[in-house]
DNA sequence: ATGGTAGGTCTCCTA
């Protein structure tokens, strides 16, 4: 049975509670995997997502910062919630459907404004977040496995919408491009996206600070989904909802898609 | 080189 998967990052699921359910009433994924929820678990607005069949949900969240969740017309359990570098931050929650394919949402941190893990604890912290995800898919590799979310790391030259200009900036560094692939490495994952669309400038985020930013166009892909090897033929269909970065109150990023044949 | 916008919360932190 074919599902199709998306991936947001909202940034207040509570502010943006309209234009969550503008996305499931107008796509209809399977399954909607939220990061920056910024909200505590029992204060996420679920009646109006249950509503539309959205009546499944696992989610770790906090007050004011980081949160995800996962909701889902499919059944499902959930499998697991890591807290990596030991941040006591909500960034990560896996589910299984009943097909067996695992779900990960994943809210990488986004690692504050100097690449200089000297000079900025969160760099740091950004990079120790990836070597334990990327310890932890080595020790146990992953199968029938999807890893979706704000991974916050843009890491192909045409991943940006200028390459030179961001080498230097956070997101785009070679030492965060060198520790997100051998993250991807250690789990045998496959990135879906860029299976389905291998050519050409492709974002999933928009500065709320660039004014025009669909003319100015200078985004960014932070967000991702990946599959292990052992499901990555399954998926396709991969796209970027990109007019909802234009909707009212919108998130500065928007969704991606991509569909399983499981 | 700088500042630009947005959300949550308790006066500034984070993105």
């Amino acid at each position: 049975m074919p599902f199709t998967l998306a991936t947001w990052n909202i940034n207040s699921v509570r502010l943006r509670e309209p234009i969550v359910l503008k996305l499931l009433e107008e796509e209809a994924p399977d399954v909607l995997c939220l990061q920056e929820c910024k909200s505590p678990v029992e204060k996420i607005p679920t009646e109006g997502f249950a509503a539309l069949g959205y009546t499944h949900m696992v989610a770790r969240g906090q007050k004011g910062y980081n949160g995800v969740a996962i909701l889902s017309k499919l059944p499902m359990v959930e499998a697991g919630a890591e807290d990596y570098a030991s941040l006591n931050h909500a960034r990560h929650i896996a589910a299984r459907l009943e097909n067996g394919v695992t779900i990960h949402n994943f809210y990488v941190p986004a690692g504050g404004d100097i690449p200089d893990r000297d000079k900025n604890e969160k760099f740091g912290q950004k990079l120790d977040y990836l070597r334990e995800m990327k310890e932890d898919f080595h020790a146990e590799k992953p199968e029938k496995s999807i890893l979706v979310g704000d991974l916050n790391i843009a890491p192909r030259e045409d991943d940006v919408w200028n390459h030179k200009q961001l080498l230097k900036v956070v997101s785009h560094t070679p030492i965060e491009v060198e520790q997100l692939g051998a993250t991807q490495d250690a789990g045998g994952w496959v990135d879906i996206t860029r299976q389905d669309i291998p050519d050409g400038p492709l974002f999933s985020w928009w500065s709320y600070r660039s004014p025009q930013w669909d003319t100015a166009d200078k985004g960014r892909r932070l967000d991702h989904v990946w599959a292990t090897g052992d499901i990555s033929n399954a998926g396709h269909s991969s796209r970027v909802l990109r007019a909802a970065r234009g909707w009212e109150k919108p998130s500065d990023h928007a969704p991606v898609f991509a569909t399983f044949d499981l």
